[in-house]
DNA sequence: AAAAATTTTTAGATTTGCCTAAAATAATTT
DNA sequence: AAATTATTTTAGGCAAATCTAAAAATTTTT
């Protein structure tokens, strides 16, 4: 089944509403959207009649089993542009939302096979994500900040909690990005910090502070 | 300014129809795309107050300045995406281009420069059409078929006459695409055949009628 | 130059997706 | 448990983009 883009931003935007409370209310999502609350009850109904919600009047909803699955579709698609437009069109990460926004409703499932396979089949996105394979599942990632990574071993940069202008700019300078290798050689104990080593770079230390924000995963 | 989708089939759509009559009629029109008369009628007015059209009832329309530039833009936006389509997703050329038809939509202009730039600045489409540069400039190619192009020198396969399921077949089988580099060693007087070198690959033969059909422009 | 045929436009309807304002329902307070 | 407040839905409206059917303008034929 084919849908609208408005559509599909209301699917998926239930889907991440829903991934926090049980049921979404029509308030809560209305004001995600920025939409106004009578617009959404229209567009309820719609999703109703198309079978993807599960919905009674003034008790809330939540997608049910081919809700899900669309917004995962969805997901995925939104994911593998923001990955391809930072790692093969060199944009900036906090910039591809926008852009990915509107290529995720280009829905021509050979066109995103072929783009995952000519991306490598990316695991995560720019802002560290997990991005859901074909079938809808999303890879589980041991995210873990820094801080509570174990030495030496090998993992990938995959989110940073406060994606702030100040933060962003050490990373920069540290050439540490999402994706980037990194492995844990030392904490000193004495003021928390640690001594990193990022692929191909020479080791550096960063703070204690810095490294409750950057989320690592397991490499492998 | 911005314009919707169906605007901008409507643009794209006058401005291929108005390169081969001078002014362009509601009917043509509505049959090009598939659409009543009324419709278009209705589109006119909403083109000619957004100052993209020359329009004067019952006698006709044609772009006008602004409404040239902007379809172009939409065009050079189609080509570059099926470019990435078949150049880097391997995609067939005979079916890159209804997807291409929903990705042109995506306009911003930062996407567009850097795709520019990662496919390297092609000039030329996979059918052989040539793409609109960053100012709306079409690039000039000397395209002539390969029964008439001159011995020895570099050629860039760029199109072919009839796409028939026969003939790309026999293109295929010969490893031809487009944007091939080709050159003609020989011509055998005989009946007209054509000893071609394509890059990388062995010397081959293919007929007159072949030749013709296949068009190629300038190396450099 | 009338009549006939064709083309184009207008008028009015429909669907999608949004809105405001009012009514209905549910939740909270007193 | 009644009153108040908050939430949600309904009712009705609007713009975009399409349609059909009828009217108007233009072109062609006789």
């Amino acid at each position: 089944m084919k849908f609208s883009a408005s559509e599909e931003n209301y699917i998926k935007s239930i889907y991440t509403l829903q991934g926090k409370t049980e049921k979404v209310n029509t308030n809560s999502l209305a004001g995600y959207l920025n939409m106004r609350a009578a617009s959404v009850t229209d567009m309820l109904k719609r999703l109703k009649t198309k079978k993807l919600l599960e919905y009674k009047k003034y008790h809330g909803f939540r997608l049910n089993e081919s809700g899900n699955k669309e917004a995962l579709k969805i997901i995925r698609r939104h994911r593998l542009w923001e990955f391809f437009l930072v790692a093969r069109l060199g944009m900036e990460w906090d910039k591809v939302h926008a852009i990915a926004e509107e290529l995720e409703h280009v829905s021509s499932s050979d066109l995103i096979k072929r783009l995952d396979n000519y991306l490598g089949q990316p695991k995560i996105d720019p802002h560290g994500d997990p991005i859901p394979d074909a079938n809808g599942k999303m890879p589980v990632l041991h995210q873990v900040s820094l801080n509570n990574f174990p030495l030496k071993i090998h993992g990938i940069v995959s989110s940073v909690s406060s994606q702030t202008q100040q933060i962003m700019e050490m990373l920069n300078h540290y050439g540490i990005n999402i994706g980037s290798q990194v492995k844990v050689l030392k904490v000193f104990d004495f003021d928390g910090s640690l001594q990193i080593k990022i692929s191909k770079q020479p080791a550096c230390i960063i703070s204690a502070l810095a490294a409750q924000n950057i989320f690592v995963y397991d490499d492998k």
